[in-house]
DNA sequence: AGGATTATTTGCGAAATGGTACAAAAAGGA
DNA sequence: TCCTTTTTGTACCATTTCGCAAATAATCCT
């Protein structure tokens, strides 16, 4: 029987073979999806990013929606790969945030100022779309309960106070992510940002409003 | 000569009366914009929501474009009435936020889970819009102020721990506002939205992580 | 009444958009 | 060699989109 998984015993596929990277290609259309969204970007500028004619498009990944939706789930597996680099050797918690805000405004400042994909796009579709709620909602929560969890590893581990709240704390360590999102995408200094992520990690950290040099 | 300001003395305009108002107009366009964003709405959206004919509102705004950013204005200028509105009897900071973040969520979530007009809309268009991109950095900056403002009065009567650092906690007060607009249009509940807006404040008030009741 | 001014309406045009049918190309298998 | 399968390329389609020209309507002014 056919093996999975193993690459070196793959049978040949018959037919014609694709002259593209299925990966290569979502990673292609989300950076034009990324800078002028979903209804802004047409089907000749996803053929001119991949080098897929429209029929190939179709035929790998659906319709321009299917696509779109595909390229979310890429951005947020690729997203998680990031986030879990964070945690490699278990650090303390402000070294974890500092990390993770960090990759973060990398990916957002990556080529001029996107800001996040997910946020920057998702969003605007949201409003009309359930199947880009739902996974723009995930999206969310998902970060929610990473950031909870680690704050909730820090107090029992006597980083935080005993009576921090780590479900609220959590919650503004996403919207510090968030709004790093927009402001990258507004074109804010990265001085301006690195200036908040600092603030936001002496807030949650417990250094609360206090005045830290860098 | 013509009395400027005075609506009763204003002389007879020439030519056939309008018949729409600038401002509903505006209202009415925001209304659409709001939904599917900048690039997914048309000009025929635009048309029946307004009342008014293609060539009508090109007169009335200029082009697409044109009318969105006037659109943006509008709502600017709505949201400053609604803030100052917070500050109308010097409330303590707790109040005043509690104020301006109900407010926020009830224009978020006025006409089902829209969200923020201007990040639920702007950020996307920001990436390829220099004049957007400017009302973006611009309005988040005003908000960044304001709040900061309002913290460092809070600390100066004494409501706030003497070392408190007003910038820090502004920027997380605005953090809170745009993340509150982000998952009011992800179609999060209003309970998990409240509970957001509730753990913020004890975080920028000074109740840190303590685990609050109601 | 006629002219000037301003607003609205009707109809149109060029280009763009998302999607598809079908032929051709490139492979494996008998 | 021929058949089957899969992929790509070409050409096309119906509809939508943004913007505009010109005629008409509705007012004020002389």
């Amino acid at each position: 029987m056919v093996q999975k998984g193993a690459k070196e015993t793959e049978p040949k596929r018959r037919g014609r073979p694709r002259g593209y990277d299925p990966q290569a290609a979502l990673a292609r259309a989300a950076e034009v999806f990324w800078k002028a969204g979903y209804a802004g970007t047409s089907l000749d500028d996803l053929s001119a990013a991949t080098g897929m004619n429209r029929p190939s498009l179709y035929a790998a990944f659906g319709d321009k929606r299917d696509l779109y939706l595909k390229t979310l789930e890429h951005y947020r597996d690729e997203s998680r790969v990031l986030a879990r680099a964070a945690l490699a050797d278990d650090p303390p918690l402000r070294v974890l945030l500092k990390r993770f805000y960090d990759k973060a405004l990398e990916l957002y400042l990556a080529d001029g100022p996107r800001g996040c994909y997910s946020i920057g796009t998702a969003a605007t579709v949201a409003a009309v779309d359930d199947g880009v709620r739902a996974f723009l909602a995930d999206s969310m929560r998902t970060t929610d309960s990473f950031l909870t969890h680690q704050i909730e590893k820090a107090r029992a581990r006597g980083e935080l106070a005993r009576d921090a709240d780590p479900a609220a704390l959590g919650y503004l360590a996403t919207a510090t992510l968030h709004t790093l999102a927009i402001r990258a995408r507004a074109g804010l200094p990265r001085k301006e940002l690195n200036a908040l992520v600092n603030a936001a990690i002496d807030v949650i950290c417990g250094k609360q409003g206090r005045r830290g040099g860098a």
